[in-house]
DNA sequence: GTATTTTATTGACACGGTATCAATTAAACA
DNA sequence: TGTTTAATTGATACCGTGTCAATAAAATAC
């Protein structure tokens, strides 16, 4: 029995996913995005692609899924080695993971379910913010859902600006917006 | 010469503009829309839809407008009648409006194009309060954009969420934020 | 290192949607 | 009422999809 994947699965599944990313960060026209395409680019047979994937929405999902365990692992990071000093370090993180991914981000965040995803963390960021604020008794006078939707619309205003800003000014002023 | 429009082509394009328009209210699938289940819709030729659109981009592009020309006849009377109390009345009318028009807005605002240009009017809102704002000595410590990108977060959230908040309770939140 | 298993490739296929056309029917206009 | 313009109809070539059986190539087991 085959405890270990076999190896062609594991390139040729990342060879798809990064012929996919590639295509993204083009700016290829999502709607007009083939299979066809997806194969020439990642060099491998269209029919290979239907032994991995369903359709195009199911290898974007995996990706998506691949993408967000890494931004996951980012956050782990962050949390570990807190010296913060506002409570906004996560955040900061969360920006320069972005920052480093723009192109592909500022995509992404299109579809609507990504977008949740990433909402979802973001909550988490300003729950943990919220609480550090409580402490200091300067909470937000606002549901934390709003602030998360606050901090995902200018985030992805910033990318589709192309990062105008530094992660750590970017920062600064959305804590700056929540004195 | 036919100074004036003919009455079938008006009939013809509002027909497929609102079969386009309550496919998409009813959470039809965007990438798996037809031209062949709009001309359905619309109780219409398939053919007669080439003869007035390229494709459902064109069709997409030309409904967009009509709405945001609507939008921006809602906001002129908001100005017109302002007895505004904190310079936030206009924003109060442009909730109202995406308030109606919920299970619309909240699909056309995964449209790039159509954000963009909803930022644009939202920019235009923030600095008018802005400067309403300065005459009071209370200017915002933060660039505008950053506040416009920030409401529209807020907006795009409150849509996908099913509206939680009534517009003048959601005005409310959004006011409060920027105090 | 050879045999066995698994994956990838190839070429073929039916299907469905696209975009366009010429011919015809129906509606509007003058 | 005659002329112009729009809508319908049926046909067409084209392209991408999803699947399949046969074959080639690579990985694993012995």
């Amino acid at each position: 029995m085959s405890r270990k994947i076999d190896p062609r699965i594991k390139r040729t599944k990342r060879l798809f996913k990064e012929a996919l990313i590639s295509l993204i960060q083009e700016n290829y026209d999502k709607s007009k995005l083939t299979v066809q395409t997806i194969a020439e680019r990642a060099e491998l047979n269209r029919a290979t692609f239907y032994l991995h994937y369903r359709d195009i929405d199911d290898l974007m999902e995996q990706t998506i899924n691949e993408i967000l365990e890494e931004l996951h692992e980012t956050l782990k990071g962050a949390t570990e080695d807190a010296h913060f000093t506002n409570g906004s370090n996560r955040l900061v993180s969360f920006l320069e993971h972005f920052y480093r991914n723009a192109g592909l981000y500022n995509v992404m965040l299109e579809n609507k379910d990504f977008r949740k995803r990433v909402f979802a963390i973001l909550l988490d960021i300003v729950i943990y913010w919220s609480e550090y604020r409580k402490k200091k008794g300067r909470s937000f006078n606002v549901p934390n859902e709003i602030v998360a939707a606050s901090v995902l619309g200018i985030v992805t205003w910033w990318l589709e600006e192309g990062t105008p800003y530094s992660p750590n000014y970017l920062a600064n002023f959305i804590v700056e917006r929540f004195k």
